[in-house]
DNA sequence: AACATAAATGACTAATCAGTCAATTATAGA
DNA sequence: TCTATAATTGACTGATTAGTCATTTATGTT
């Protein structure tokens, strides 16, 4: 793929982001993607056969680059408890980093426009995380709840995070918060 | 108002809900919210000026529904933590029994359609919860944290909870991911 | 029954939608 | 430079949209 078709099809996905986000599916018309992102309402549908096509193709590049951020420098924790450390500031992080992103995930990881296809291929990438959990509970570091409601909790609670972080004045410290909301989850999972 | 107008208003919101849920707002045409709910498209318009104040009002009246459903029978719990304890349950049941209006606030909540105006006046709501979280920190129940923190976890720790009875099979056993979701995030709260 | 008011109707409109396609422009190899 | 192919364009279309309004129907009072 040469530079500039790089380029558009990037710009296009940036444009589709930021005001799907806004505004949702139905409320963004491909003809305000396709000016946002600097092109013709025709190119939009070269690279992306519909505009469901081009949601599940965002959804995709979304959720991948969330879950390599969230995998990120996972090897050099000695201890389970540093590794879900790492994985919760790096959730976070990329949370806070990546504020359209986190909003773009939010809204459409139970929409009707993500195919099952998309979905599964998702999911593939979580199945570390999962093992994880898993290998945590059989060594008896965290408690023995099932490993589905542990991810939950765990996700959702980095979620109600970001969500502070983003929504509170700049006088919130970050990195307390982090810190703070670790304690509370790893309190809650620990064994002891 | 009479019978009949407070039924065909109660059809308009009720069959916005279904869609809204299913379909999003930009998604949902008010033809088909009309259809739905057994009345003209000018009926519609009659009750609700714009599809904006119908969503509003939709989600005014959700989300009071939820408010009343948390604080039920609080008052008759002892202690502090059976009082959260009863919000926790109180909460997931609310999200089980009425799913639809479950994924509506979890989709509108951050929604640009939802006016200022309708958060605030939601938001009054919620006082209840922060002052009993300012209680039992005070009263040394909760560790302290902030109470926003400790709110968005355990609000977002419900919501974890019931999108998991929601997603498995019928053999998961209801009242204990609820038990075992609050042992989670009491422990994770509790001071010692 | 006669009247007044409120509720309900659905055909209608101007605007907007996703997607098409014939024509144009850019690129690259010989 | 010539030719072939790929990328890009935007005017266009049939379908759909939120919202209007003149008219009809239902309700309540005397």
């Amino acid at each position: 793929m040469k530079e500039q078709v790089k380029d558009k099809k990037t710009a296009i996905l940036e444009a589709a982001l930021k005001l799907f986000t806004e505004r949702g599916f139905h409320g963004t018309s491909t003809a305000q993607i396709s000016k946002d992102a600097g092109v013709a309402t025709g190119t939009l549908f070269n690279y992306f056969p519909t505009k469901e096509d081009l949601i599940n193709s965002l959804y995709f590049e979304v959720k991948g680059d969330l879950s390599r951020s969230m995998g990120k420098e996972i090897e050099a924790q000695n201890t389970f408890k540093d590794k879900l450390k790492k994985i919760w500031s790096n959730l976070i992080k990329w949370g806070v980093a990546n504020q359209e992103e986190f909003l773009f995930v939010g809204q459409f990881c139970s929409s009707p426009y993500i195919t099952k296809f998309t979905r599964d291929e998702v999911m593939k990438e979580y199945v570390f995380l999962h093992k994880l959990v898993d290998e945590g509970i059989k060594a008896g570091e965290i408690r023995d709840f099932s490993a589905e409601l542990t991810i939950a909790m765990f996700y959702q609670g980095s979620r109600a995070v970001v969500n502070l972080i983003i929504d509170s004045d700049l006088s919130l410290d970050e990195n307390k918060v982090i810190e703070d909301g670790f304690q509370i989850i790893w309190k809650g999972l620990a064994n002891n």
